[in-house]
DNA sequence: ACTGAAATGTGACGTAGGTCACGTAATCCT
DNA sequence: AGGATTACGTGACCTACGTCACATTTCAGT
């Protein structure tokens, strides 16, 4: 059920990401933008099922989706909600190659523009300041990483929710509370005890 | 107590490590090597303490390095473990100009190529392939890092010290149990309990 | 608007792992 | 070599959080 869509803030949107880490001429955005692929997707459908082939990434145009890993206990763990201007996949699948270990789906209806991994590389070859651009992206991202596991190790449920809510106040009204549990690593029942009062 | 060294190894490892993901020529491998600064470091003496300025970055060809945060309550995390050709920092402080908000010291003694924040971003922009190197670098950390991210969510700390042994089987004669426990977060009795049976 | 399915709240109870306390063994330093 | 520091083991107890069970509220699809 995805179909393809266009309208012109995409585009913009896109250009204005790119433009806060790189500088790229008219003709090298054109040619860039060129690569992207728009898709549409409804609340709660599918973009990366366990098991796929991983061969794009995904700029989040709206909406908002959840990167979420399932145990075999079926204990659902979010590794990240993506929000417009972020960016989402399975990158350990995505860059080895391997199959998809996670899921990505959608939690409100999406608009999202695709870039294939192929197409990424040959795009970082052709202009130095799209391999620039990627560069700082993942640079952001391992930061991130870093820094939310160091909060995992050191504080307790409480203050990670506090955390989140305080970086992300969107979140709060519009994805479930279940769903920032898993993100959190806590129990359902846990968090909402948590807010509860005490 | 950092003295200047040199040998042909260290130049080696960089540049078998180098080439792995990027392709130089002779002479842009010479202008790469050029920019680095070897240091040695004895064990136990700090590379990075909180509160520093950091510009630069590590990268390791001996020894084993701890990067780790210490909680108002002097309790330790560690981040990273870091092993010969790997790279060390406070990335965050590195990338965003401000202070080192983790340390980094030597569990053994150290030889290390210091490269720095400025030279970094010059060689990036002179040699497209080392831009090419340093972004599939931060990939597979990114990777990595959600990888653990992961274990910490959905592993008990039992798993995550098999876990951990599996993937470093050095760590285990290398550096004492209670960093171990730091790396894992659990307390150094909850480990002393793991192994010894139970 | 009706109905089944999610989403949420809350009690009772179990458990992994933290903390404190104290001991022994291994290293380091001069 | 001897004393001090650091690493490690183990028991007793505590606590944050998970699990299960069930009630209630909200939401989505026809």
């Amino acid at each position: 059920m995805k179909y393809i869509w266009y309208n012109m803030e995409a585009r913009e949107i896109l250009k204005e990401h790119i433009a806060r880490t790189a500088v790229l001429t008219d003709e090298e955005f054109d040619r860039f933008f060129s690569c992207f692929k728009p898709l549409t997707f409804k609340k709660g459908q599918v973009v990366i099922r366990e098991g796929d082939k991983v061969d794009s990434e995904y700029f989040v145009i709206s909406g908002c989706l959840k990167a979420f890993f399932v145990n075999d206990d079926v204990k659902m763990y979010i590794l990240q909600f993506a929000m417009p201007t972020w960016w989402t996949s399975d990158y350990n699948a995505l860059y080895s190659g391997a199959r998809a270990g996670i899921n990505v789906d959608c939690i409100t209806d999406v608009e999202l523009l695709c870039l294939s991994n192929a197409d990424r590389e040959k795009l970082c070859k052709e202009i130095h300041q799209v391999e620039h651009f990627f560069r700082w992206r993942t640079n952001k991202g391992y930061v991130a990483a870093q820094r939310r596991l160091l909060s995992f190790m050191n504080n307790d449920a409480k203050a990670r929710y506090e955390e989140l809510l305080k970086l992300y106040p969107q979140l709060y009204n519009l994805v479930p509370k279940h769903l920032i549990a898993a993100y959190l690593g806590v129990s359902r029942e846990t968090l909402s005890r948590l807010y509860n009062s005490h």
